[in-house]
DNA sequence: CGTGGGTTTGACTATACTCAACTACGGTGG
DNA sequence: CCACCGTAGTTGAGTATAGTCAAACCCACG
């Protein structure tokens, strides 16, 4: 979701917010779209019932809120303490805009059909431990791992995660459990996670078969 | 998904799609996006174990493939023999575009997004009676039904329906049995569903919990 | 008239959910 | 500084829902 044309031309300006702080609601006007400069900000869905459905985390460079011209479908929460660039829309909405400017916007909106794309696809036909490798994975590519341990630091609530991975919490601590028994994951202290590299995994797959068999 | 500005203006022609065609594919370059006239076209993503996730259906009056200047996310292919109306991307992307056709991209690719998140909220802890009933609510308000009896004729195959709500085929059929059983829908001919309208809907309920009590 | 793909039904299984208890951490106040 | 409390997370037992495997069925097609 990060731009690659350079939105720095539009008018901005940076905005604080604490964790939990809705930045904006499904069903509002849209008055600005945003750019994630520290920590994280998830966009959802929220059912009638008290439910919820996490469509996408967006990390530092990411950009979201550029779907335009119509009511919000979904809310934008702070899942940390965060920092954003706020790039407000006028009434007389991009008349003034440049064609790469349009075109930064389309990119936003094209990656995060992207990402919503690959969310749908990573829920389908995927067990729970699936599921959650693919996340893990997903994030180590998008935020990083420690180099010295290869630690993974999820900026985000398990609660977070179980509603992103449309799983029920206990099911996502079992999972985790499951995976750190079979050797695929380490925890490395209350919030940090080591992942086996890739390359690994597939001789850690064989020696659960040898002993299971 | 349809464009609310005139995208008309914009060179275009017709092209005649047969059923399962494909129409562009993942990973390929966007040469041109498309609004449907006629019949149906699926978006989907293609697992690499040969599963299939079904992302949207696009009916007539949808525009789609306008995730522009990036390998294509998904595929999309006709779900129906279809007539579509096909706009080429220019390599000077978009340099001679009005700010209205820029906007109306950009309203299709929101469109698109709405959609995304819908469609990953209904899959989200919904049991399979509610997602088909999801289906069928939003296919009888997008497409219309009959005027005489109520009747809605799904222009996809049940597989595809199927990988669209991401349940087994099994199961899809199960669940049509099921829904037919407590009277929340018929069976009028072989393609076609009468769908009990939601005002009706409690009643039926009530009588169902009265019976099992 | 025969063949074949898409669909329906059946029996069994596996996976994730629910309800519930328990634990560990972080923040707060004495 | 320590005790307390509340929240977030973990673990356990039992259940329910949808998946899998398998077979029958039906209409459309040649």
């Amino acid at each position: 979701m990060a731009g690659k044309t350079d939105l720095d031309c539009l008018r901005h300006w940076r905005v604080e917010i604490p964790k939990g702080r809705v930045i904006y609601d499904a069903g509002e006007a849209p008055k600005a779209f945003y750019r994630v400069e520290m920590g994280c900000v998830r966009l959802q869905v929220n059912g009638d019932d008290g439910r919820r459905q996490i469509l996408a985390f967006c990390l530092p460079g990411d950009v979201f809120g550029v779907d335009l011209e119509r009511p919000r479908a979904m809310a934008a929460e702070a899942a940390a303490a965060s920092e954003l660039t706020r790039f407000p829309i006028s009434e007389r909405l991009g008349a003034a805009w440049r064609p790469e400017d349009w075109a930064g916007v389309v990119d936003a909106s094209s990656k995060l059909v992207g990402v919503l794309a690959a969310h749908l696809m990573g829920l389908a036909h995927a067990s729970a431990e699936e599921r959650l490798m693919w996340f893990l994975d997903g994030l180590a590519a998008r935020q990083g791992v420690n180099r010295a341990n290869g630690a993974l630091r999820p900026p985000m609530s398990r609660r977070d995660i179980a509603d992103f991975l449309n799983l029920a919490p206990e099911t996502l601590s079992r999972t985790f459990s499951r995976l750190v028994a079979q050797g695929l994951l380490e925890r490395v202290d209350r919030r940090q996670i080591a992942l086996r590299p890739r390359s690994l995994r597939a001789s850690v797959r064989d020696q659960e078969l040898r002993s299971a068999a």
